[in-house]
Parts: structure tokens; C-alpha cells; sequence
DNA sequence: ATAGTAGGTTCCAAAATGGAACCTGTAAAG
DNA sequence: CTTTACAGGTTCCATTTTGGAACCTACTAT
């Protein structure tokens, strides 16, 4: 399977790999949330090649994710900011810095520490049930085929 | 940067990536929450390569976040399990789930639905504050330096 | 006239990947 | 007994992707 075959798969991680699924876009929407925006910024931050960064920034500002916005006009300057789409990657980058946190601290803590506005005390995201707002985990759900899969069966079926 | 270096960051998201961070490893996990275990129903499911898959199950295995368990000796057979540390991944894969139902749907809604056993409904992750539990967002959060970055800040001036 | 800045592109060697073929140990079938 | 099937790999090589250095462009400041 390739990269571009990835996005018609009916399934949404699948197509979210599509979308965040190779070593650097993740970093690149890291740096994004840490109001990084320049491509010098960037490169400069991440230790990409400039050819990478071009490509990926390129990438996500196809699919949405980043707007390219001119700050100056002579020369002409672009900057790479989170659309809605982007900035809704929060939750999928926040579970990661928490798995990280959790398994992969090499013993001096986390990295950063993260302090929410509303309550005023530095918090670990928690993940909950829309319905009933409960902690969720694995073995409290039971996943099922959705319109989507049956769609994509009723094609298969048709041809 | 090569992929080794990753897990040197001192980053949670670098080092979660360090892990999870290519096409197929989340793939695989996703089929691993599916219930899916054995060298061949990944293969097939997946259509990775046996090379590719090979390798990434060892990885995974090395670092704990599947379990090479036999399932019976003559000839000796194996599969593989999440373990906690995998398990613990569901919250980043629930997420990916959810941003893919919303931003990568076909128009033909989600390629499938989540059941809570709690409260007997279908359901949408939700991400929140542990300290408040109310819901989260980018802009709602202040983040700092935590004590990693605090303590690898030290051990370069040392040098 | 020269250097600096921001944001790229070009080119090539090195690394990662895909895919087909092959290997191993055992059981079952003819 | 010889062959076939099955599960779980490994080997090999061509293709793709990546890293990294050098170069380009359009302006500004010295």
C-alpha cells in the first residue's frame, strides 16, 4: 500500500495517516501549536531539510490543514498557520505528549507541563464518552461496522 | 534527524513518534485493538510486506507495547498482544478515529461506530482537563517547561 | 558593491520500503 | 512415504523516500 492509496481506505485512521502518518508532519504541527510559523522557524527548530519542510508544508496547506498568509508584501513573506482543521489535530497531539509522558519519561519528568485557563491548574488530558462523559478504555467499547463500511461494501457489491 | 535520535528529544509527541511514527506501526495497532493477533491475519488484513511486518512486530515487541505470547508448541506458534503500555495507545488511535469521521469523511459517514458499554450508547471521544474536566482546546492551555526540559537544560550547560 | 534575510529549488548519495521467492517444522491427505 | 498445506518467518533486489549541501531569487541595509 502507498501513500496515496492510504486515504481511500474506509477507515479514518487510515486516512488520518494520510494526512499526519510519516516522522516529521507531527513535528511540524508540534512547533504549529508552539506558534511556530515561518519556514525558517521551522527549519531551524526541527533540523528538517529544507527540501522536507518545503514538501510537507506544502502538503498540509493542500489538505487543509495550514493556511499560507502573507505578513509582508515587499518581498513578499508567508507564514503557515492552523486552519479549524489543524488546530483540531489538538486532541490526537495532546494523547501522544500524555503517552509520552507516562512511558517514555526518561526519568527527570515530562517535558512540559500544560496549564489549563479555565481551572488555572496544570492538567493530563483525559478521554470520555460524549454520551455519558465517563474515563473511556478499550475493553468499555465495542466497535461496529458504520454507514461508511457499508457503503463502501454496497460499491464493492455493485461492480 | 534519523529515527533514533527521535527518542532522544526531550519531547513527549518526538518520543511517542519514536514508537508510533510510521505508516504502518498505527496501522497495526489498530487492527491489535481489532482483536487481530497472528503474523498472518496482519499480513493479510494489512497488505504490508512480510519483511516490513516482521520488523515492526519485533520493534513493537522490544519496546513493550505488544507481547510475543505462544499460543501453542508443536511447532511452536505465537501472537501477538497488546500490553498495557499498548493499550494505553487507544486514546491517540480513538482520536485519530475521531478527527478522520470528522475532516476525512467520503460523504458517506464513519467507516464505524463505538458502543460504550457504560452507558449502552454510541459516542464520540472526548478530550478534557483532569483537573476540571471540562472539555479542551489549543487556545485554553498555557504550556510550559516542565521538569525533562528543565533537567536535560542542566545537563547541557554542564557540559 | 557587498552582505544579509526569508523562502525556497536542484541534485545526488544514503536509507527505507515493497514484493516476490525461499526456508523451517509440523500435521494431514493420498 | 511422498506431497500438500499452514504458520511464521528470512533473503534479495529494484523502487521510493529521505537527508543534506549547494544554489537561486528578490528585496533591504551597510
Amino acid at each position: 500500500m502507498r501513500w496515496e492509496e492510504l486515504q481511500e481506505e474506509t477507515c479514518s485512521v487510515a486516512r488520518t495517516l494520510s494526512v499526519i502518518g510519516d516522522r516529521w508532519t507531527l513535528l511540524i504541527l508540534r512547533d504549529a501549536f508552539l506558534r511556530v510559523r515561518r519556514f525558517e522557524d521551522f527549519q531551524k527548530k526541527l533540523g528538517i531539510s529544507r527540501h522536507r519542510l518545503s514538501e510537507r508544508l506544502k502538503k498540509l496547506v493542500a489538505q487543509g490543514v495550514l493556511d499560507r498568509v502573507e505578513y509582508q508584501s515587499n518581498p513578499p513573506r508567508h507564514e503557515y498557520r492552523l486552519t479549524e482543521k489543524g488546530r483540531d489535530l489538538y486532541p490526537v497531539i495532546m494523547m501522544m505528549v500524555r503517552w509520552g509522558d507516562k512511558w517514555m519519561d526518561d526519568g527527570n519528568g515530562a517535558p512540559m507541563v500544560y496549564k489549563h485557563h479555565g481551572c488555572g491548574e496544570y492538567f493530563t488530558p483525559e478521554i470520555s464518552c460524549s454520551a455519558c462523559h465517563e474515563p473511556l478504555n478499550a475493553r468499555d467499547v465495542t466497535p461496529e461496522f458504520g454507514p461508511g463500511t457499508l457503503a463502501a461494501q454496497k460499491r464493492t457489491a455493485d461492480t
